[in-house]
DNA sequence: CGAGGGTTTGAAGTGCATCAAATAGTGTGG
DNA sequence: CCACACTATTTGATGCACTTCAAACCCTCG
């Protein structure tokens, strides 16, 4: 585990953070730039726990690359998963709701850059400026839908057709057909897990499906061969379907 | 089923209702005022559907009495029980966020007075009112936690805990211990489905938590010899710990 | 009383978890 | 470039929890 390193970002926010933040609160140039003051980049090695749950709070974060899982943990260790955030995410933002105190832990999963953005910015900010809050209810109404979504395929889908939502949701190709190449973005255990699965159930549910649909699958690398024929796999036991903006 | 029956609020909107819409959106009475102009409450009889997923939506709703569930069904007709709520919540502001249509279906599962309020109105108040932004954000963050929750207990808790889960939620005894009674609000197929099982095993699973912890069972009506044996039982296997207040 | 829905019980099946062990893959130092 | 150590992944065998299908029971209400 190589040691973080530090960055300063206040007086010039790459363009990339600018429209991260610019998308997830829809703001202006000048709300931006009083959010990103203070800001510090930092690269982070995978295995980094950046804070746990019920911690003070004074940051969120962007993720610049790399993976983050956010997760909970009972006393005795088992863990349950958030969700994995990819790059362009924002998270830990939500603790301006829970008395400045993070409700999960975060650790990061792929080496990866983090935006340390300062709390107190967005709180005052949030608090003075109504399009924020519009954007950032706007936000929480998508997540909240994402969340309900979890729920129901726990619920409907078993461990084949979980894999296949989530392969779908890895290629997001909008309607058109064809093969596609795709690349598990992190430990296949890990992947298991987000799905509420098992390692070895993760291992023999992506066979069934391998024989259920055409796949061809190569360590971390998967060719779909029909997104079809995938989506009518794993969305026959889903309420929406792909590629899924439900109705 | 009764036909439903309908009563004008606009002018004299009963008290309950200006606390239910003040604690949620956290609005003075200028605003409250502006809001339940033009609600009716109606009179819905168990089985009633409100509204279906996709329906375009004009109207959110506050539940005076009784209980409603969302949920979203699949093609073939599996539901996905997004959650029943009780006396005091509203439902189907977020269709605000979703092109203004409703995005899960509404079910009356027992008689209940529903107080049907203008969403044109919650729009243009959200537009204009940070406040009211700010506190629907509070709300949208706890219900965010609340799923994340509901997602962690389907992956950790058994049946059994998952039950006991659910009483010591009804009986929001925060604390002090000894015997509570309780009265299951609702059919216990639906309480099954609500914590995602079948009938059959929540019948099951019940007979299992009455052997580990001491439970009277009559019907619907269940007695807890002591909250805290079963809070002990349940919450082991949970990141949070009664009554629930989290870190 | 009798019909019908909700609930329980029984028997059998299935899917996932668990435990154990083999195999593949990756990074290390020689 | 190879051998080793360590981890990720797969495979096998077995068990358990929940589901499914079927039937009995119970309760309420006309």
């Amino acid at each position: 585990m190589l040691p973080t390193k530090k960055e300063n970002l206040s007086s010039d926010a790459p363009a990339e953070l600018r429209t991260g933040i610019a998308r997830y609160f829809g703001c202006g140039i000048e709300a931006q730039d009083r959010l990103v003051d203070g800001a510090a980049s930092e690269h982070h090695p995978k295995g980094k726990i950046l804070f746990i749950s019920g911690d003070k709070a004074k940051s969120y974060f962007y993720i610049r690359s790399g993976w983050v899982k956010t997760f909970r943990e009972t006393l005795d260790g088992a863990q349950a998963i958030i969700d994995i955030l990819p790059t362009g995410h924002i998270f830990g933002e939500t603790s301006l709701f829970e008395d400045d105190t993070y409700p999960y832990s975060a650790e990061i999963v792929e080496d990866a850059d983090i935006v340390r953005l300062p709390l107190a910015a967005l709180k005052s900010e949030i608090h003075a400026s109504n399009v924020l809050a519009l954007s950032m209810l706007k936000s929480m109404a998508r997540y909240r839908r994402e969340q309900d979504k979890e729920v129901e395929h726990r619920t409907l889908q078993n461990a084949p057709q979980r894999i296949g939502c989530f392969l779908l949701r890895l290629s997001n190709q909008c309607g058109s057909d064809g093969p596609v190449h795709i690349h598990l973005p992190y430990d296949k255990t890990l992947v298991a897990a987000r799905l509420g699965m098992q390692p070895e159930t993760f291992s023999r549910a992506l066979a069934r499906l391998k024989d259920a649909v055409d796949l061809k699958i190569k360590g971390a690398s998967i060719e779909i061969e029909s997104i079809q024929q995938l989506a009518e796999f794993s969305c026959s036991a889903c309420t929406s379907h792909f590629p899924c903006k439900d109705k």
